[in-house]
DNA sequence: GTGTTGATCATTGGATCCATTGGCTCGGTC
DNA sequence: GACCGAGCCAATGGATCCAATGATCAACAC
């Protein structure tokens, strides 16, 4: 958009400030994302207004439109006259947006590959070096992220950014329970898929990478298909 | 989402209901929405919250969460401290966004197709009737647009759904400038891509609609591209 | 004993008022 | 004559207060 503010990492916004924000909203907003991303907010737990208000030191006005901001980018559930959720995932929910990243993500990648810097690409490969060596669930979500959001760093739609990044953080929550539930097993499967990206990103193949990714979130769908256990517990609406 | 209500119509949003919604906010966003729309507020316009607010009779705040709604509906730009204009997307940009829709898109339509009602089917080939005996711009995007949504009408993902009227939503002003500016022109090609895509539809072909979709909507950017003049005009921001 | 209806209470939505920021204009100086 | 700075003004961001809606719980009728 040429109107307005451009973006500022993972803040789709308004004052194109990350982190301590100018604007109350924002920064409450980036306080809330950071929870809900972390665990520390779980999916279907109750937001109330006044109780954030209070915890961030300034009035519901801000945190209202907190929650609008979050609601805007599906980590937050609004009703009317009622409150704020953090946003759940039933197990079709989940397997529609692995889905659409299907279609989206590999976009985003060919459209990267040809204008992702060497440096970039290095940096790509430590990480899958410390994903290999990590044996610690909640670093291998941080880096799992880092390292696919990297491979799209070179593209030039913000939007696409901002969606696919949309998409990540709704099932952050979904993916980390599966993580925790299976263990490194079958570990192997990711690395190899991963691997495999990388050699493609770096030889500038796009149709080799848009296939091998494609192929790594469907596998991973399925294999998130195979617990719908994972859907069932926390705390119903 | 589990949590939370569902949507209603073209509104993404809070209290699941359109038009004449209960909630402040939501009414108004409806209201700018349709305006931005119509295309009585061009893109780069600037929208003020005191002069909205006093057109609706009520106070600047609610005015100011329905620009956060159309915010996060991408049919807003904001700029902390400073004010709200119409989105208004470069050449680029909205070539990007169709980028984006000949992948999606046709996800919708494969996700649709094997869900459509047969009666939804006839009222799609009613649509492309009237395409063909119509004259007028404005009357021909809405049928247009109308024609395409209903295509979508089967796919049981509402967060698809969503981002689908969302690029519908930001890029309609310029298919308006962009109509208006051929004319009738050419139309014999648009009119033989739908019925290529509605007889798709009707043979449930999932392949073929994918493909005749992505193809009719590749040659609407490529056709777009020949015009970057139509992205000039307009009040800079 | 169960279903329904009423009232109370917690929580959100909205209005008004004040603080703060950014832009614009006017004046001065080099 | 052009550039820089200070001050004013308009418009947004935030806080407090009030109204309305929805949920919970208890009492009553069947």
């Amino acid at each position: 958009m040429t109107a307005g503010a451009g973006r500022g990492g993972t803040t789709a916004g308004i004052g194109s400030n990350g982190q301590g924000a100018a604007v109350a909203s924002q920064r409450i907003a980036n306080r809330l994302r950071q929870d809900i991303l972390a665990g520390v907010l779980a999916p279907g737990e109750r937001i109330r207004q006044e109780e954030v208000a209070a915890r961030h030191g300034a009035s519901r006005l801000p945190v209202r439109e907190a929650l609008r901001i979050l609601h805007a980018q599906g980590l937050v559930q609004l009703k009317a006259n009622s409150g704020a959720w953090v946003s759940k995932l039933d197990l079709n929910e989940c397997q529609a947006i692995y889905k659409m990243r299907e279609r989206l993500e590999p976009f985003a990648l060919s459209e990267s590959i040809p204008r992702l810097d060497a440096s970039v690409i290095e940096r790509i490969e430590q990480l899958q070096d410390e994903i290999e060596a990590n044996q610690d669930v909640d670093r291998f979500l941080a880096l799992d992220r880092e390292l696919h959001l990297l491979c799209y760093a070179g593209n030039p739609i913000p939007e696409l950014t901002e969606m696919v990044e949309r998409f990540w953080n709704t099932t952050q929550a979904y993916r980390r329970a599966f993580v925790r539930m299976t263990g490194p097993q079958r570990m192997w499967v990711v690395n190899a898929e991963h691997r495999l990206l990388i050699d493609a990103i770096r030889r500038r193949d796009t149709v080799d990478g848009e296939r091998f990714l494609a192929g790594h979130i469907r596998r991973t769908r399925v294999s998130l298909a195979g617990h719908p256990e994972l859907f069932d517990a926390g705390p119903q609406p």
